[in-house]
DNA sequence: ACAAAAGTGTTTATAATACACCCATGA
DNA sequence: TCATGGGTGTATTATAAACACTTTTGT
């Protein structure tokens, strides 16, 4: 086996809803799995003396690279059919693989959720020993995955839409410097609604977290947008209270 | 031993913030364990094939005898050294305890906590095997809790703040009738500031989610105030989309 | 009739919404 | 110079907040 299931808690697990951004919209972090080639979420186990956050950050470095990670846990799944009820697997049981790995794979997890929240530029996504393929898929395209991870995303991008003013949205999913614009189409895409582009800009400007640099060059034949950085010791006090957004 | 640990899944257990209110504000039901006489929150295992829900749904009917409370997850707890730090308990190894006892509670547990909200008037309070006492306790008076149960009822407590439009606050708090006072008064020890009344009393009357009922009766040198109840279908309706209250 | 608390109304301030206007740029 | 998209302004509406007035009741 390529891991001792001897130095982690049985039962337990993390799995991690990575999310990105781009011009496509929202993306997720999905890898495939060797032995079956369906698709999962990243996800790991727990050391027997590391904290349950630290694992779900552990897994993240080792997938994307990112050692500094937003990350934040949002809801424990226990059902306890909630991999028994996939059968994608079950010929696994007749091919060569260790017994421990069976035993150890074929228990019952509870699986506490984590998301989150990357710029794309700065990953740098590896598939782990179980996977031959790791995407950033949209998240409007995702195939069906393994067990009950299609609703774990989908428990993810609630959660995130819920606590939408208390996430480092902005901060987090975009580039270093970025057009209103693209922090409006941020929005949008989380939200699934369409916002008014003044009063967006208006409500951002007024927060008074941005710093405002010189102009946009490239090209599209039409007046050439501001960038803007986030100015980061602002942000993160007011995001305490809540970065309110057009609505 | 009282329970049989092998039908247990180790190393997890639930907690529940049982939340009750009345004319003094709000109560947290706690238990004091037998064996060292301290307080803690009433909590349990997870049956080898139970949903995690259905373990905190148990918990709460064996407690509280509400077979049908409103429950909700609302954080996990996972830090590695939860339970260790907790040295009130190390004088236990030298009592008359069974090792299976010992070894159980010894380990390392990742519990997930659950917010109840209930009406005081239909509980029926009950301690368990290993608790010899239990009580309802205002929230500002709670005494040091075992572990970390301090911090989870924090949390839980932050959760329903959080969450208050999409709670059932009042209906689970409150009895079948009420009056807009009481439900004001509700809100205010949940979020902890006074309301205008008359803001208050017309907001909530506007959702349209109220019965009026007969004056009320008994005492008091002053005007009697209406009975309200809810209607129970347009609250359910209205609570998806958040029931906003004046803040 | 008075105090206390309930019910209701009024005014003001603030924020959300819709949309209009002008400007800069590349084709 | 024209189309396109960016930046900004304005009018309207809705909501929040503060507070005043009236009503009912028991003493």
């Amino acid at each position: 086996m390529v891991f001792d299931t001897e130095k982690f808690i049985p039962g337990q697990s993390v799995d991690c809803v990575i999310v990105g951004f781009d011009k496509e919209g929202l993306k997720i972090l999905i890898l495939r799995w060797k032995l079956v080639g369906l698709w999962g979420l990243p996800g790991g186990f727990v050391l027997k003396s590391e904290d349950l956050d630290k694992a779900a950050t552990r897994v993240l470095n080792e997938r994307v690279g990112i050692s500094l990670p937003f990350l934040q846990q949002f809801h424990t799944f226990g059902k306890k059919d909630r991999r028994a009820n996939e059968t994608r697997f079950s010929h696994l049981s007749k091919m060569q693989v260790p017994q421990t790995f069976l035993d150890w794979f074929g228990q019952r997890f509870i699986s506490t959720g984590y998301v989150s929240l990357v710029n794309l530029n700065d990953c740098d996504p590896k598939p782990d020993h179980l996977s031959d393929l790791i995407h950033w898929c949209p998240l409007h395209e995702l195939p069906d995955l393994i067990y009950d991870h299609s609703s774990i995303v989908e428990g993810a991008i609630d959660f995130i839409r819920n606590q939408i003013n208390y996430l480092p949205i902005g901060r987090r999913l975009l580039p270093e410097k970025f057009t209103m614009k693209e922090l409006q189409q941020l929005y949008e895409s989380i939200l699934e609604k369409k916002l008014d582009r003044g009063n967006f800009q208006r409500k951002m400007l007024k927060l008074g977290i941005f710093i405002r640099h010189e102009k946009h060059l490239e090209g599209g034949a039409h007046k050439a947008p501001y960038l803007y950085s986030f100015d980061g010791d602002k942000y993160d006090a007011l995001l305490k209270k809540g970065i309110g957004f057009a609505s």
